[in-house]
DNA sequence: ATCCCGAGGG
DNA sequence: CCCTCTGGAT
C-alpha cells in the first residue's frame, strides 16, 4: 500500500537529521556548488574539511582561478578523483566569470554546461541554494524511494519525478539531504536498521529487522 | 574486498 | 548500457 501522506515521514526524517551546514555556508550557491563537485567518491567529512580550507584561501571564483589547478589540488589531495576535480573547479570558476558575471546561474541548462556538473549536482544546487523544485536521485534515494513506498519507480528518473510530485512544496528544500542521509546510515542497502528508524511506522518494507543481540560485555578475562 | 552524497565518454 | 577516474572508510 502506498503511503497516503508523505509529510509525517519527511518530518520524522528532518527531525532525525539536523542540518549539517554549520561550519560552511552552504546556502551560498558558489560554496555549495564547489562542495558538491568535490563530493563524488568521497566522505562528507572529507568534503567539508577540503571545502573549508579551500575557501579560506579562495572564497570567490576570481580567487579560485588565481589559485589555479595546483593550488586547488593542495587542498583536495585526500579526496578521490582529486586531479580531475581540481581541473573542474578552476575551469568551472573561470566559466562562471566569463558567462555569468561571476555568479552561479539559477538555471539547470547553464549549470549542467559547466565541467564537473551533471544532473545530480545541478539539482542539489537548484534545490538547496535556490529553493527550486528539484531532486537528485542517487543509489540511496533510489533504493529508499522504492523500499519505503515513498516514491516507487523502475528508473531513477521515475523516482525523481515521483518525489517532486509527492513531496509538499514547503518540504522540498533539503528533502534530498534528509533522504540521502537516511538511506546511507539507517535504510542501508544490505542490512536496513529498521529498529532505529524514525519513519518505520509509515514504511511498507517487510523486513523489520530486529536489533542485534547485545553481546555480553567483555569482562577482564583470564 | 566493497562501497561511495557522480561525471563524462564510448 | 558500459567503462574509467581515484582515495578513504568499513
Amino acid at each position: 500500500m502506498p503511503m497516503a501522506d508523505v509529510r509525517p515521514f519527511l518530518e520524522a526524517l528532518a527531525a532525525a537529521n539536523p542540518d549539517p551546514r554549520s561550519e560552511l555556508d552552504y546556502t551560498d550557491p558558489y560554496t555549495l556548488l564547489i562542495a558538491v563537485v568535490l563530493s563524488a567518491q568521497t566522505t562528507d567529512a572529507g568534503v567539508n574539511r577540503a571545502t573549508r580550507t579551500l575557501f579560506a584561501e579562495a572564497p570567490t571564483p576570481e580567487a579560485m582561478v588565481r589559485l589555479g589547478v595546483e593550488g586547488v589540488g593542495q587542498h583536495i589531495r585526500t579526496l578521490g578523483l582529486w586531479q580531475g576535480k581540481a581541473r573542474n573547479v578552476v575551469e568551472l570558476s573561470r566559466l562562471l566569470i566569463e558567462r555569468h558575471g561571476g555568479e552561479v546561474p539559477r538555471d539547470r541548462e547553464a549549470l549542467e554546461a559547466l565541467p564537473g556538473v551533471g544532473r545530480k549536482t545541478a539539482s542539489v544546487v537548484l534545490n538547496v541554494a535556490f529553493g527550486e523544485s528539484a531532486m537528485a536521485v542517487d543509489t540511496h534515494i533510489f533504493r529508499l524511494g522504492n523500499r519505503t513506498g515513498l516514491a516507487p519507480g523502475k528508473t531513477p528518473r521515475e523516482v525523481e519525478d515521483a518525489l517532486v510530485r509527492r513531496i509538499p512544496p514547503d518540504m522540498l528544500r533539503n528533502a534530498h539531504h534528509w533522504l540521502i542521509l537516511h538511506g546511507r546510515y539507517v535504510c542501508k542497502a544490505r542490512v536496513p536498521e529498521c529498529w532505529r528508524c524514525v519513519a518505520a511506522q509509515w514504511c511498507r518494507y517487510p523486513d523489520k529487522t530486529p536489533p542485534p543481540v547485545e553481546k555480553p560485555a567483555k569482562r577482564k578475562s583470564p
